[in-house]
DNA sequence: GTCTATATAGGGATAGAC
DNA sequence: GTCTATCCCTATATAGAC
């Protein structure tokens, strides 16, 4: 068993009960390790387990959204591989956002930096492909904030009614807020 | 000390921690009252706490978001009102919103029914107003989800940059989404 | 109605055998 | 590298005095 083989399980433990709410028997339970176990691999406890688990999902979305989106495809391909990469991380909105439960109680101060920088990172590049398109920065930057206010909003909605619809339409509508069809 | 005046502040905890964070040290913390006295008024300790804190919060929604969607001045009208009740309970999204921190964990289990009914309701009174423009029902729908997402995702959004803008500006933009300006 | 004191369980973390 | 056993602390909850 390997640190990378254990991390995903992590990932879906503090993704469905928040910093708090995963305690180290559920993360013992899901890993099939033991507690002492897990301090093996992370000798800084729960907190580093969290830490790491947000680091690997940061390299996910580096991998399967960020370098899609500075590829030198046009605009509209570049998003489509961005909502391909997000309807495959979130299943239809039916696997909750880290960024929403990790920054609510104890787990925002301690890691605060860490979501902030991967948000404003999205954000950023977001911007940059909708300004190839021609528009001024400012209109760029608040088109690529509207597409995030709609895909955390979506997975918000989604846990709340138990029902994916909201997810997909969002998705789908993702070209249309950025590039204004 | 009664409970309608501790209600408000066990509001402010569950809404900042979430339903794990929000421990009885930090209950009686914040409101001043000792553990023991806080089970006097809610037997049903931690769990009864919480569910009353939902229920409070769903009576101000009622007075001061629903109420004015369904009174009988014109849909642009309601709609300003929402956006008043909306601005004031939120505070321009510094106050993390119940239905996200509350949707996680243990306390998606034990609260699911009163999230979803809450959210439900308030989609249905949106999509009533939406619908009184003369749009189709589908049509309705969707903007009244449209508009929730953006409030939600808002939510999120202020929560991890720190920056209230993003909030301020999707109130500012219900008019537009739900009565397509 | 509010408190101190206390009971009981669960949480995070460590020691040390294998 | 994984385990059992254990430690200490915090969390929820209760008993009973004032």
């Amino acid at each position: 068993m390997s640190k990378e083989q254990v991390l995903p399980q992590l990932v879906s433990v503090f993704q469905h009960y928040g910093y708090e709410g995963a305690t180290l028997a559920r993360l013992s339970d899901t890993t099939g390790l033991k507690k002492a176990s897990l301090y093996h691999y992370f000798q800084g406890g729960k907190e580093q387990m969290a830490s790491a688990v947000l680091e690997y999902v940061a390299d996910w979305f580096d991998k399967n959204v960020f370098t899609p989106l500075q590829s030198s495809q046009p605009p509209r391909e570049r998003i489509q591989e961005m909502s391909q990469g997000l309807e495959e991380f979130y299943h239809s909105g039916e696997v909750p956002c880290l960024l929403s439960v990790m920054s609510v109680g104890e787990a925002n101060n301690l890691f605060h930096q860490q979501l902030e920088a991967s948000l404003k990172h999205w954000l950023d590049l977001l911007t940059k492909v909708v300004q190839e398109t021609g528009v001024t920065a400012d209109t760029a930057k608040q088109r690529a904030e509207d597409a995030l206010m709609m895909v955390q909003g979506a997975l918000v909605l989604v846990r709340v009614t138990n029902n994916t619809q909201p997810f997909k339409r969002a998705i789908s509508r993702l070209p249309k807020i950025l590039l204004d069809d």
